[in-house]
DNA sequence: GTCTATACGGTGATAGAC
DNA sequence: GTCTATCACCGTATAGAC
């Protein structure tokens, strides 16, 4: 914003140090937590000083902001595309279907972050973070289309939803690779959706 | 410890105190994660001061690691329990249910606890948590169980053995009974598995 | 833009009186 | 057992020189 580009200069000192400290802080908060992750931690990955952070952002709290602003908006945009579609039942394998396969590989950063800091969305001040929000919608939206839509079969549909977020966690502390991560996400999803829309389930004894 | 209960007497300020305190601690480790949690925050709700509750216990981590010697030997029992099991396809699905029915309504705290605090585990000293290992073991002990074991279907396998914290995951920001949580997890598990074991998949496109 | 220096508060922890 | 007082430390944040 102050200084205009250098083209085709390769320097790593110019006016990207704001994208740079962005990558770091997602990936020490992930590693580290948000809470223990300082500032300095930041700064010192950076090769600058502490106090130079606030000269890209206004404190701590906005480079969160700032990783939330950062992200794209899928949940909005199924959000919106679930409700201009038709109300059928099968709307529901395809919508979840979308939701997961939207998660390509580069995008499961977004996922381990929230995974590793999952009280960070209810400290954000309103709606920083609207993707709990939006995904709640959604979930709520597809929850009408439940042919029993007991307790138990909403609470599946959840699941499948977030079948990233729990394939995610199931591979932590693991070598797995990340297609597999999505791949296995995806059929957990389609599992879940299908149990959840079986009429009246029978409960084992 | 340092005085015999008192028969029949109602005082709460006798020796349960540290009880109470563990109590107090879990619940404010889950709301508000271990990080965000003070002694002083604890000490507040306990009603005695903040250096008092140095009394029962060496310091805040210490207050942690009360909590994880608190809990059962779940994963253990488990992990014995399968490996003196003949070998057995049918086993991973018995062993999985196995698994999500032992978590009784009042044993959800320490999934939730984990759920908010998910790098508490790393962070603990050596062997403190051994629930995490432990769990590993029984997963790779089922995963040898497999018909095909492709890095997909242990995965979907892990997935499975961790339906219940899935469930309470979906289930957060949401006023479903435990029993429906429980109830979904078992569902969910059976169907992971269920899918695990079906032998080579066919990636639909 | 980046630095040094510093203010300020909260936190875990200890010492010691009662 | 519980308290008051105090400690060192580390965190975020600000002021101002260069």
């Amino acid at each position: 914003m102050t200084k205009p580009p250098q083209a085709g200069a390769a320097r790593t000192s110019g006016a990207d140090t704001r994208k740079r400290a962005l990558n770091v802080a997602l990936r020490l908060f992930t590693q580290q937590g948000y809470e223990g992750t300082s500032l300095r931690d930041i700064a010192d990955e950076l090769g600058i000083n502490k106090a130079s952070l606030y000269y890209y952002f206004d404190g701590k709290e906005a480079i969160l902001r700032s990783l939330f602003e950062q992200r794209g908006d899928e949940a909005e945009d199924l959000l919106a595309w679930v409700q201009q579609q038709p109300s059928d039942p099968a709307l529901l394998q395809v919508a979840v279907q979308r939701w997961v396969r939207s998660f390509t590989v580069e995008k499961l950063q977004g996922i381990r972050f929230l995974a590793a800091n999952p009280l960070v969305l209810q400290s954000l001040p309103a709606g920083a973070a609207r993707i709990g929000n939006e995904l709640n919608a959604v979930a709520d939206a597809l929850a009408s289309l439940l042919p029993d839509r007991s307790d138990e079969n909403v609470l599946l549909l959840r699941m499948g939803l977030l079948s990233i977020n729990a394939a995610v966690q199931a591979a932590v502390r693991t070598d797995l690779d990340d297609e597999v991560i999505v791949a296995a996400a995806a059929r957990s999803a389609t599992a879940l959706v299908q149990i959840a829309t079986q009429t009246p389930h029978i409960r084992e004894q």
